[in-house]
DNA sequence: CGGTTTGGTTGACAGTGTCAAGCGGTAATG
DNA sequence: CATTACCGCTTGACACTGTCAACCAAACCG
């Protein structure tokens, strides 16, 4: 049978990579740490990621798996375009402050590096793929390519963007509490839907 | 007489340090690697900085300072505060082009880390205090505080949301040529302003 | 059975960040 | 002028890192 100690070792490298990365940020993540608190020695976990990358793109491919889920799940239900669109925004946002440590995560590997990891691409494509669909929709059958990629980008933008100021608390706003920021990321979809 | 030496160390230091980054990646950045660059021994660079953090810090508040000049450049000249707006955000997407590195550099940075350096933060706060008058001016006496928020957020994030579509090339859009690039941004900032 | 594969182990090596101590020269001070 | 202090930098050490190589025990398969 493949894999059922007290957990498969290969998860728990997983586990306790995210964790690690969530202490120590990204520059944090030790594969001999990491093999520490697996309990295992520190050469057991190259037996699953030939490379400390191969462990990050593995976490950054199922970031972007959970936050597509997200996208599909929020694009999904009934109401007009314009209705889905927001929810999906939302949808984004709400991840990135529910899973800062794998949000960050997703958009700080070099470009370069990824190609390397076709279904990491995938799975990012996957994500995208729900905004882009829903922006296709709401532009219409008449609007030309280029139409629709700004279309795409301007809204990718206001959700990403928000995300962003979010997680890493930058730039002055102060938002303490979940609820505060819940609040404020509303009222910026609202001001950004109301066109 | 301070430091003239062919160069300055501590500029040489920096001037490595951002070159390096470029290669490398933030990652690729090695205290040892750039004294060698520099010429100097292994600890020479710790007389000016006294951790790997604080080179990083340094870059930054640079970063920082430079965006904020384009920012108020932009901002400064002549026009309705529409126009204004939307020209700051142009200037804020050109120089994340312009200045890749630089830019990936501002917001790789973990909160908690950039405490340690209120200048930093300062330079940050000058930045988005660009926006932040443009955006009061624009929503006018009437609006509230949180209003105003959300508008300064919006605005930012459109930017920022945008600035970091193009410079990671995440997500599909492949446009080749900075013309491309220069001719996407304009129209998602159109779009965007037609409001 | 014998052999291969699976899932690890231990050991080594080069390279890293950083602490500690030393050292030549210039500047200030008596 | 002699001495002291400091500035800018060097050399040396230490613990720690990622990764290569070799080995090993148990399970699996013909």
């Amino acid at each position: 049978m493949l894999g059922d100690m007290a957990v498969d070792l290969r998860e728990q490298v997983l586990l306790a990579s995210v964790e690690l990365i969530g202490e120590a940020g990204l520059g944090g993540l030790s594969m001999r740490e990491v093999a520490r608190r697996a309990g295992v020695s520190h050469q057991a976990p190259y037996h699953y990621f030939g490379d400390k990358a191969a462990i990050v793109a593995a976490l950054v491919g199922r970031g972007f798996g959970m936050l597509a889920e997200r996208l599909e799940e929020a694009a999904a239900g009934a109401g007009g375009v314009t209705e889905r669109l927001e929810r999906v925004g939302r949808a984004y946002v709400r991840f990135a402050l529910d899973e800062p440590v794998y949000f960050r995560l997703l958009f700080r590997l070099e470009v370069g590096d990824l190609g390397r990891y076709p279904e990491v691409e995938a799975a990012g494509a996957r994500a995208f793929g729900v905004l882009e669909r829903l922006v296709a929709e709401k532009a219409g059958a008449g609007a030309s390519q280029g139409e629709r990629e700004a279309l795409a980008s301007l809204h990718w933008s206001v959700a990403h963007g928000l995300a962003t100021l979010l997680v890493d608390g930058n730039l002055g706003l102060k938002l303490g509490t979940r609820a505060a920021q819940e609040g404020h990321v509303d009222e910026v979809l609202r001001l950004f839907g109301r066109r």
